[in-house]
DNA sequence: ATTTATGCAAATCGTTTGCAAACCT
DNA sequence: AGGTTTGCAAACGATTTGCATAAAT
């Protein structure tokens, strides 16, 4: 089997930007949800932003969306597989991205405790492959249904080493 | 430059409960702070209960522990290196548990979706330094300065999926 | 004796909810 | 029309803080 190719973090979602929206008015409509125009907003919002935002900062990249909406719809979003949510770093605050069958994107987090900043980065697939299978056998020998792992880097980002 | 080394993998855990309490008490020295009854009571629950756990469970572990004083010795406790918080699973709510340094056990967590379980697990040594090795060039490469970082499992634990 | 930690109750702040208006199909 | 989504403001809850007392050195 070829293994998917490794693209840096940001290139790897531009070439399905064209169909992120049919696909995920497929998944709404599935779940007999709408694809409204906020719900559009905010998906265009983080598709834009490109890296794990918090509500607030969603909230004031997307203008006019309510506090309320923001919360609902982000929890359709999240149970139909639109967005993931990833709760890091010791500032608490969860974040959202788009999920990674929409960017066709498997990616990790390096967090920053500095400044809280998260961004993407990807491993080699050799690894990534050696990564799932001593996982898989992990949880296999503990009963545990693995739907997905995590993979994440903290320290210190440049800018805040710097300072 | 040399990225600073992140932790071996190491798989005994049991041998040091003995000289917990005068490692933390030093630490907590180090840093002009004392090992009051109160967090005593606190470092022994997390040893007793040995997974990372909330503060509603670490404050029913813990007659007489006041809500504000487990806010509060938490706090301390993190930034002397005594426990670690990690924030897991769509539940939100962090969760503590002692510092590697006092456990001498590198592990990771299995994210129980279903019931917002938490376990802990450790994978191959070979696996644990490939993992610091390819996470180290990532960082370099990016001038992220890691000190940490964090492989968890996510998915149904086996009493979940019975169910 | 002086400094630090504790408990309680009040204040905070992110998140959730009730409800009426706007929206979509 | 019939049901869904939205915005506002009120409600909620976990976390934090002020302050007077208790404990530690």
């Amino acid at each position: 089997m070829v293994p998917k190719l490794l693209l840096p973090a940001v290139a790897g979602q531009r070439e399905r930007t064209v169909d992120v929206d049919s696909e995920v008015a497929m998944r709404l409509r599935r779940a007999g949800q709408r694809y409204s125009t906020g719900r559009r907003g905010i998906v265009h919002a983080l598709r834009a932003l490109n890296r794990p935002v918090t509500i607030a900062e969603l909230i004031d990249a997307t203008p006019g969306l309510a506090v309320s909406s923001a919360y609902r719809n982000l929890a359709v979003l999240e149970v139909t597989g639109v967005v993931h949510r990833i709760v890091l770093g010791a500032d608490d605050h969860a974040r959202f991205e788009l999920a990674e069958v929409l960017t066709a994107n498997h990616h990790h987090h390096l967090i920053c405790t500095g400044c809280g900043a998260v961004d993407d980065f990807t491993v080699p697939a050799r690894l990534e492959k050696a990564l799932t299978d001593a996982l898989g056998a992990v949880a296999s020998a503990t009963g545990f249904a693995p739907t997905d792992h995590r993979l994440d880097l903290v320290g210190t980002c440049a800018a805040c080493t710097a300072s």
